[in-house]
DNA sequence: AACTAATTATTAAGACTTTATAAAACTTCC
DNA sequence: GGAAGTTTTATAAAGTCTTAATAATTAGTT
């Protein structure tokens, strides 16, 4: 999904920008009406957050431009921002076709949820990934890939495997380790978890050499330093 | 075109009201929570103005349950008004499923616009639909297609199916699921989350195999990487 | 280098936990 | 009061975890 900035004040573009990127859109930024306009033909953004307030061609020209033959900007939403309290400019701003507006100051929050809403999309988890040499651990799919193949685990050898990714370089006692993966070391032996090491060592081959054993602590992920 | 008002201070009521009336408006007013329920649920209003702070039963909740079985309330659109600038309250407020909201004090020129864009914006095609494979959720039509065949559900069977498509390859916890779904976990125990996947499994045999159960964590809807 | 003691690796079986499914019990709404 | 829908319960089935026994490795000592 594409987000247009159109805003000449940077402090504002940039802070927008980061929580847009942050929410995982890609962002285009201009800083006057042209450009914006520009832009928008170009790569037809999904968005587009518009100050009302512009060099060379105002906020609200602009928007009706590009609602007036919406094919060629690619049917974009247009989210309104203005420094004005005047009622005056926000009525007209959505009757010329804005479809949502906010007055500034505003928080970005709020504008990433405006901007969801418009796009109708679902609220869905941000994506956390973990990765060591051709391994990555996507969290949200709960899915263990070694390149570009599933690697099926049990919930425990899961739960280890990313302890060790998560913590890649340092070493782990076994104690932690349970503390960590069995939540209480109280019932469960040192033992289990060298099984549950070599479990992965054995599915997990690319990486089976660099889970080190440190005899009498316990184990690490060896990050090498090339 | 039918208005619900749900607001504890008369003045601000009869405001809204007087606006609302005259743009052709059939205005209906609650003071309170419940009655505003109530009324929903016997008129059905197209859009519901709903202060958060109310006495009984607050707006968030009530935005909450209305949004939960919308067909019981006829699909009412829903603004919120806030006279707090805690933005946590906004913020809560559109993910709970508000469409928009406005912050005390506010224009009533303005509300009205809003309203118009909401009343505007339904009458389009609002088609929304999901897929999966051969299966398609039209949410409009609260229909479950497999190819071009009906499969009758019930509501908490449809609930879960697309909660799952919505979330298609991201892993769902049981606790999610209740939450989402049920609402509150605290009432139903996790077992009648496995009945109803093992319905769902039994109804559309088509995605039977793609409904992945993630032992000891929940179930996902796996989507191929070919 | 060989011996020893300590620690870790591996395997496999049974205990234990979690899930699937059917059926009973309960609710809700006409 | 009855049909449809929902939740709970019981039991079977599937899968996971832990333990214990044995093998292999490491480090220290002579």
């Amino acid at each position: 999904m594409k987000v247009l900035i159109v805003e000449d004040d940077i402090d504002i573009r940039e802070l927008i920008s980061f929580f847009m990127e942050k929410e995982g859109y890609e962002v285009l930024e201009a800083s006057d009406g042209m450009a914006g306009l520009k832009l928008a033909k170009t790569y037809h953004p999904h968005i587009i957050i518009l100050d009302l307030m512009l060099p060379h061609l105002d906020g609200k020209s602009l928007a009706q431009m590009i609602k007036k033959s919406e094919e060629k900007y690619g049917n974009p939403k247009i989210i309104m921002l203005t420094a004005k309290t005047d009622i005056e400019d926000v009525l007209s701003g959505l009757e010329v076709g804005a479809d949502d507006y906010m007055k500034k100051p505003f928080d970005p929050r709020e504008l990433v949820l405006r901007v969801k809403k418009l796009l109708n999309r679902e609220t869905k988890v941000n994506t956390k990934k973990y990765t060591f040499k051709n391994i990555t651990i996507d969290t949200d799919k709960h899915l263990i890939l070694e390149d570009k193949n599933e690697i099926p685990m049990s919930k425990k050898e899961y739960d280890l495997l990313l302890l060790l990714i998560k913590n890649k370089g340092l070493v782990l006692t076994r104690d932690k380790i349970l503390d960590k993966v069995w939540q209480s070391n109280y019932y469960t032996g040192d033992r289990t978890v060298d099984m549950y090491i070599s479990k992965i060592r054995d599915k997990v081959k690319s990486i089976s050499k660099d889970i080190k054993t440190i005899k009498g602590v316990g184990y690490k992920l060896e990050e090498k330093i090339l």
